[in-house]
DNA sequence: ACCAGATGTTGCAGATTTGTGACATCTGAC
DNA sequence: GTCAGATGTCACAAATCTGCAACATCTGGT
């Protein structure tokens, strides 16, 4: 669980308290104090999350914010802002602009590390570039291989997709919305039955392991990856 | 856990942010900005719980609970409201009236979840993608898989939802009226008897593990599943 | 033992869901 | 512009689910 966290916090005194905390439970915090900083930082590198104070000088916190959902690149990263117990408006619409938690101040090590914990579970599964392996399945989305029980398999981007998030959400049944929201993405118009002939892509292109029994058909439910 | 979640609140912003976070929970968000629309929805289709703003113009939200609580159809709709910080008062009322639970503004995602899966489990626990276990029957929802002494068994969708709702409502009876509406749904038109072939259907499915006499018949009265 | 009502069991036709191949369109590289 | 690969959609076949009705069996009361 170790990850890169971007603090964007003005005060230096609470900065280095929370990169302090960070270190402590096994993060590698990244400082920065002013919006542009942020944005120069996570230009370089992509970090895994961002704690973002609400309350930059010039209150440019919620621009930060907003220019992080709207780039592309930097879409998913998740966000947990921090505000002051007065600034009750700002809560409703930092959650507005996308924030996906919040955290008052002041806040206990153990508060904020549960927060962050819970909103990387949340988000993380196939956003990170790490292999997964289930049952001889294997996918490196860092080098966008396949490979069953070490041979080599082709797959267009989307079964490639469809595979990775198969296969770090395992052992469940989604349903088509859901496999088009997560593989497709939100506010894609395309027919729910198009799920059905990219499973039948990947199936095929699992044949050759005789992996294909992996993807598993759960009638009038969805679909299902699973090891046996 | 994918439930189908009415937000009756009139402040489009609000609404819209509501609506947003249930469906990165995985929920089906439907809404309404009146207590008119909110009646008229619920009078098509019953909603697995309402998120309902107390403060509606024409203080109608109170009017809409205690409608919802009026009729039988909707009376075990599980009912959060919520509250503006001040409104201390409306608490002690809306309980009164028959709310499960309350949330004050402003709120967290997380808050939200985490007090919308309460009132779930509380209400509707078969609603839950919590896995339900009983004398060695046991069933994952999330995962849509049953078994029995550790064997695999199979159902069809609806031997599947019959056997989740009567594991989660263990040792009660229940009448094929009760079982139609929860298990099929209301507003469906199906003879009462078409619950005793289902019933058989899935005795003879739990065969296998000599589960099946955990399926009790009460009669005169309906079914009843039992540790035996 | 007999009866009436309740429940168990079965086969089936119709409805629904899914698998599959074919095809049209799109996209980016050259 | 052309081409190859990728993608979405459709139509039809195959699989499976469902509700129902008909008949069999059971239960409790008399």
């Amino acid at each position: 669980m170790a990850a890169t966290i971007l603090v964007v916090e003005d005060e230096p005194a609470i900065q280095e308290l929370i990169a302090y905390n960070l270190r402590q439970a096994g993060h590698q915090p990244l400082c920065a104090d002013s919006a542009e900083q942020a944005l120069r930082l996570v230009s370089n590198a992509l970090p895994d999350l961002v704690l973002l104070d609400w309350m930059l000088p010039g209150a440019s916190g919620i621009e930060v914010a907003r220019r992080l959902r709207g780039d592309k690149r930097t879409r998913s990263i998740p966000i947990i802002m921090l505000t002051a117990r007065s600034e009750e408006q700002d809560k409703l619409q930092g959650l507005e602009t996308g924030a996906d938690d919040y955290i008052t101040k002041p806040f206990s090590p153990r508060e904020l590390n549960a927060r962050i914990k819970a909103v990387l579970r949340r988000r993380a599964p196939q956003m990170t570039d790490d292999v997964v392996e289930i049952g001889g399945l294997r996918v490196d989305p860092a080098g966008h291989r396949v490979t069953g029980n070490g041979e080599k398999i082709d797959l267009g981007p989307t079964e490639f997709r469809l595979l990775h998030f198969l296969l770090t959400h395992p052992e469940r049944v989604h349903s088509r919305a859901q496999l088009l929201d997560n593989v497709w993405g939100d506010h894609v118009f395309v027919e729910e039955r198009t799920v059905d002939v990219h499973i039948r892509r990947l199936r095929k292109a699992l044949e050759a392991g005789n992996l294909d029994q992996m993807i598993q058909t759960v009638r009038g439910t969805g679909y299902r990856l699973s090891a046996s």
